[in-house]
RNA sequence: GCCCCCGUAGCUUAACGGAUAAAGCGCUAGCCUUCUAAGCUGGACAUAGAGGUUCGAUUCCUCUCGGGGGCACCA
């Protein structure tokens, strides 16, 4: 069910009818939500995108679809306002038959198949195993996570991924740092060097490890025991890792993919036969490069360094081989932070460069800043300063934390302030929604007991405006989640569930549903549909309805 | 130097090129002997600046000014 679209195809169809010879060429038709009643509930403004088409005046085209749209049920009246909308005004009796549907469907409501089971992998957070997950990972780990959900919703084969970046320096870096850690936690003295990692974390992890069959003889051999450990660390880190994301921040994933894995199985070496096969690479100073530059880059890229090492951008190429060649992904949507977006023209230009059939979405999501006594704090892994994600979640609680992430449009840079976190969270938006949830709840529990009025049919049926208005939001639910598996733009959700929050707690004092011993069957209708779609709404977004406040 | 993102109300943010720029916080005036006042109703306050494209620009293009982030044989 999902209204716009329909009308949408109607409208195409009825220009096709007239103008048969865009059927090659169809134009895009736009559907919007005028502000207000009296531009009717749905608008379409394409009668004007049509004047250079057709040689007529707007006014004329719009008649003309007019016409050859004959008779929607669910419309009642159709107006042409200059210089040329078309505004669409909905039947009541169809909209009061609107809240059936939605009851028969549940948390089915909201579901299409605009996917067709395409097969798309989301990729988010993948942050390096260095370290627990920040709050700079919040906005890819909600967004990713409820952009999966809409995906699902909308006919996608939908695969959640974690990149592991499980080899290179860094793993010797956190090996060292831990065994350095614990070490002097024996009372060994030794130094711990800057260029290991400072948080607290690492302390943590030497005191859960024992190593008593390594005794520190000589100083040098740090590297060989390290050698020997770092792949006991590495795994404590990236289970603590899985651990924070699903259990305590439910977010979810199918697969947690290992960089290493790509060497072992030797997808890296077929992939450099590939590129070599096309003559895409060349020495240079002892290096292997990769042509870039007649493709539009700046600059060529080092895949193999002189000393034999690959680059971290060879295991990323091979890991998008991996993904268009060997399993067949329609579309690989990756967020990642503004301080990547070289790095992600560079991915989009391999994939065009390599002809991957299917597309590469890069997400870029601006940076968040941490702001304490209107000063902003610097945060940086290594230096160890940094606010965990879960300790956020733990200060601000999960929903409001999930909600404030996922509002902001990633394009704009935002700000957390941590003294107006908690002051402000229960003025977080996300209470006004719940709170709208635990209302219909209570109302539904004290109805439980009470005899229903019979509900009016027919010639009888007439809604109240707040009735109305609420119903008209509540279809545009499955129309906002076909947009945002289309558009991305995951920050419409909350805003979404804001509106209908605001139009059911307007209904709330407007209509009464419970008068004495009876309760108005329509308007419990109303209430119970209300509250399926909050559901979805907020389950969308991984965020609790609870049913008392 | 080159590249990317952002400048909207006192603050944090909305608005797929559409109609009267929308919310929350803060400020302010009201509404609880009826289903949860974490609510509702009203008021004041904004598109950084200058051009351009368009019937129509917060949105697209150019420039200026301001803020953030990138430009490795690091990952």
């Amino acid at each position: 069910m999902n209204f716009k679209l329909n009308l949408q195809k109607k409208i195409e169809r009825a220009i096709v009818g007239i103008w048969p010879r865009l059927r090659e060429n169809p134009v895009v038709v736009d559907i919007n939500h005028p502000p207000e009643d009296k531009f009717g509930d749905y608008s379409s403004n394409i009668a004007m995108q049509l004047t250079s088409i057709a040689q007529q005046s707007p006014l004329a085209i719009a008649e003309a679809i007019k016409d050859k749209l004959g008779k929607v049920p669910a419309i009642n009246r159709i107006e042409i306002v200059p210089p040329g909308f078309l505004n669409f005004y909905l039947d009541d009796k169809w909209l009061a038959r609107q809240m059936g549907i939605i009851q028969k469907e549940k948390n089915k409501f909201g579901q299409s198949n605009i996917g067709g089971g395409r097969r798309v992998l989301l990729e988010y957070v993948s942050a390096n195993p260095t370290g627990p997950v920040t709050m700079a990972n919040g906005r890819g780990a909600f967004a990713g996570d409820t952009l999966a959900n809409i995906m699902k919703l909308s006919g996608y084969t939908v695969l959640r991924e974690y990149y592991m970046n499980d080899i290179g320096n860094q793993v010797n870096i956190l090996a060292e740092s831990v065994l350095r850690r614990y070490w002097i936690n024996q009372g060994i003295k030794m130094e711990y060097p800057d260029y290991c990692y400072q948080g607290e974390y690492i302390n943590d992890l030497a005191k859960r490890i024992n190593l008593p069959n390594y005794k520190l003889n000589n100083i040098e051999k740090i590297e060989v025991v390290r050698d020997k450990i770092k792949s006991r660390i590495l795994q404590k880190m990236i289970s603590d890792i899985k651990k924070v994301l699903e259990k305590k921040l439910i977010v979810h994933y199918d697969r947690w993919y290992s960089e290493k894995m790509l060497y072992t199985s030797g997808q890296v070496d077929q992939v450099l036969r590939l590129l070599k096969g096309r003559g895409l690479l060349y020495k240079f100073e002892g290096a292997i490069w990769l042509k870039m530059k007649k493709f539009g880059d700046s600059q060529d890229h080092v895949l193999i360094k002189a000393n034999e090492d690959p680059t971290y951008f060879l295991s990323e190429v091979a890991y998008l081989w991996n993904k268009f060649v060997k399993r067949k992904i329609n579309k690989y949507i990756l967020f990642v932070g503004a301080d990547h977006h070289g790095h992600a023209a560079r991915i989009q230009r391999v994939h065009r460069m390599l002809e991957f059939s299917g597309t590469t979405v890069v997400i870029l999501m601006q940076m968040v800043r941490l702001m304490r006594r209107g000063q902003e704090v610097k945060m940086s892994k290594r230096s160890g300063i940094f606010i965990t994600l879960e300790e956020l979640a733990d200060e601000v609680g999960l929903d409001a934390t999930r909600f404030f992430f996922l509002m902001h449009d990633f394009n704009t840079h935002m700000d957390f302030d941590m003294d107006l976190a908690r002051k402000k969270s229960k003025d977080n938006p996300v209470f006004y929604v719940q709170y709208a949830h635990a209302r219909i709840c209570s109302i539904m529990e004290k109805a439980k007991t009470l005899a229903a009025t019979p509900v009016p049919r027919g010639a009888n049926l007439e809604l109240a405006k707040a009735e109305k208005r609420l119903i008209k939001q509540l279809i545009r639910w499955p129309e906002l989640v076909a947009e945002v598996a289309q558009n991305y733009q995951v920050h419409r959700i909350p805003f979404f569930a804001i509106e209908v929050a605001t139009i059911f707690h307007e209904f709330y004092t407007q209509c009464q549903v419970i008068q004495g011993k009876q309760y108005n069957g329509r308007r419990m209708q109303l209430v119970n549909t209300t509250r399926i779609v909050l559901q979805n709404i907020l389950s969308s977004m991984g965020i609790n309805a609870p049913a008392k406040m």
